[in-house]
Parts: structure tokens; sequence; C-alpha cells
DNA sequence: ACCGGTTGTGCAACTAGTTGCACAACCAGG
DNA sequence: CCTGGTTGTGCAACTAGTTGCACAACCGGT
């Protein structure tokens, strides 16, 4: 139940429709929740059928015309309690490491690259972070707001780091596999 | 489709019950990909419809009795191919982030006691990793599997001491929040 | 005026994971 | 012996995210 929330966050940052919510999840959002832009019209109709958002009255809703929504009242409130719940961390689920263990009975055949290119995607994804970090966040503009978005961007940045580091060490520690290991058995 | 594959790496490792897999899920292989019994039994009845496993000939097959499996020849072959080919890493989903993203505009209100619960929580699974490293490998033992494996649990260890650390940062920075940004808007 | 790409919106079917429940066998204690 | 907890297996319904497709409007060139 989290796309509705990240959802209501966009629009409260600023009202949007249902394309420009999607390229905003193409890029600030969806570093931590991706969502297509068949999920975001699914869920907009939802949260205005439960009355937490309404079409911005400015806009004629004619098909293929822009349809911008606002966040109402109980659409905030459905937002603050949703944030302030506890809620237990979803179990790690990680395809990559459940192939690393998988190639430690089947061999690494094939593995290697794939690791490979994981590491080229990560370290561009890593460079584009440090780019916003540097625009979006000069060292003197410190509000309330941009500190805890830093924060979130700044979990991005380490994430990633890990992922470059500990996925160079991984290929360095393939380089040393004797080659019938590689082959698979 | 790799909870499939989470299982027939297990079952290369050791056959089982299903139930032994349950339990083996909570444990090593829980780490990086959780899954419940439910799951786990549906999906051994589809891997021995497709002829990629079979149950042990041993056991007797009346319910309520154990009954393990073997993974056969050509689980083996559609393992080693799974393992093998190329996949994009799957988008990003963190609901924390996503939440403290929503609290920069609703107000941390209530977030704060969840990030310390979280911090626990994170601090003990490290704790957990670390006595599993001491244990499982010793800097002796070192065959190709157990580097491989020491590689993946390395990732968990370092995962765990990125988000504690993270969190600790977090939780210091809302330390710093005024009173009424605190509170929610 | 017509044609083809782009913009914007949306439905429907599918897939994978979660939750809730059921039920047989076995084993210990009253 | 029978009762109640534990072990082991499994079905069914639900939830959330993904994929594939459709279709209207608008805009530029010919």
């Amino acid at each position: 139940m989290s796309l509705p929330h990240a959802i209501l966050t966009a629009l409260l940052e600023k009202p949007s429709s249902g394309l420009e919510l999607t390229r905003r999840f193409d890029k600030s959002i969806g570093y931590f929740w991706s969502a297509t832009h068949q999920q975001i019209y699914r869920e907009l109709g939802r949260l205005e059928a439960d009355g937490l958002i309404r079409a911005l009255p400015t806009a004629q809703p004619a098909r293929g015309q822009k349809k911008s929504y606002e966040v109402l009242p109980a659409g905030r409130a459905e937002l603050a309690g949703w944030t302030a719940a506890a809620r237990d961390p979803k179990p790690q689920r990680d395809v990559l490491l459940l192939r690393l263990r998988a190639a430690a009975v089947v061999g690494t055949a094939g593995l290697e690259a794939d690791l490979r290119r994981h590491l080229e995607l990560h370290r561009r994804q890593l460079a584009e972070y440090q780019e916003i970090e540097k625009r979006d966040f000069p060292p003197d503009r410190d509000t309330p707001q941009d500190r805890l978005r830093h924060l979130v961007l700044r979990a991005g940045i380490d994430l990633e780091t890990f992922w470059t580091g500990w996925l160079t060490g991984a290929l360095a520690e393939f380089a040393e596999l004797p080659e019938e290991e590689r082959a698979g058995d």
C-alpha cells in the first residue's frame, strides 16, 4: 500500500497530471519508488474515488486532455497517518545474491559478465545521484525540508557506493577462482 | 521467477522436505530470499509437475508424512541457465525512504520512533550475520564454494552496516529539526 | 486535407507474493 | 484412551506490481 502514498507525496509537493507524475516518478521519486504510467493512472482514479484527491477545476476533463490533481485535506491526513505508523522492514529479496549462491552450486559460467554489467549500471546511477546532490543541495540552502530530502538522497548514494564496491570485490574474487569452477560442474 | 530457483539451489545443497526447506529459508537462504511455507509447498508441487525435481523414493507420500525432494538433471540445467542469464536490477523500492520523503511534506511526527526501532532491528541483524561469519567462515577453510557464499554474506553484513549508519545519521538530523517541523504542519 | 509521430490517458490480463485457514499424524501428560 | 500441543502439508482468496495493448488529441510537414 505504498504507491498511493508516493503519489500523495508527489501531489503535495506539486499538483500534477498523470503524465507529469509519471515523469517525476522516472526522476526523483522513482529513485526509491518506481511506478509505470499505468499504475499511476489507476491509482489516481482510486484516490479520487476515495475522496483523497480531486481534479483541478481549471482543466476540462476530455479524453487526451491534461487533467491535474491536487490533494484534499483527507488525503494529507491519510498520508500523515501512514508516515507515522510503525511498519516492519520488508524481508530482504535480492536476485543477484541468489544467483551468486546458485553459482556456488552450478558454477559461475555466464554470471561474471552480468556482474560487470551491473557494476557499470550502479556506477552510472551513483554518478547521477552525485550530480543531483551537487545541483540540488548546495551547502548553504538548509531548510528542514532540504535536510530530509538530502538524507534520502544520501541513502541512494551510499547504497550505490556499496554496490559498486561489493561488485568490484566479487569480480576480483571471480578472477581468482580455478578454471573448472568457473565453467560449472 | 526467483523462488523456484531459490528452492532448486537449496535442494541441490541438500535434498529436503517442505518443512526442512521452510526452516532453511528462515535461516541462511531467507537472508536474501524469504518465503513462507505455503509458497514453498506450492512451488514444490509445480517443480515436480514440471519434472525439475522428484520426491525421494524412500519416503512414503502419505498426508502428514515427510516427503523429501531431490533435483533432477533438468532442474540443474534450468538453474544453471537462470543463473547465467543477464537480468536488469529490479527497480529500487524502499518504504522507509518514501516515508521520509513524505515526512518532509507532512511532518516527522511519529516517524522518529519507528526509525529507532528499525535501527535496533538492523543492529540485531548485523550482529547475527557477524556471528555466522565467525562461525561458518574461519580464515582457513577456503574452497571456491566457501568464497562465493562468503561473498553473499559480506553483502548482507555491509548492507546492514550501511543501514545502521544511515539510520543513526538520520536520527541525529531529526534531533536538530525545529520543534514545529517535527510535529507536522 | 492527410499522414505519422508524439502526448496523454486508460483498460485488461497476468504474475508473484501474502494471508488466512484447514487438516492429518504424531507424541506427551492426565 | 483421549486430549491438546506440535509437526508437516496444503488449498483458496487476496494484494500489489507488470505487461500488453488501445485510443483520442494535437502538431508538424507535404
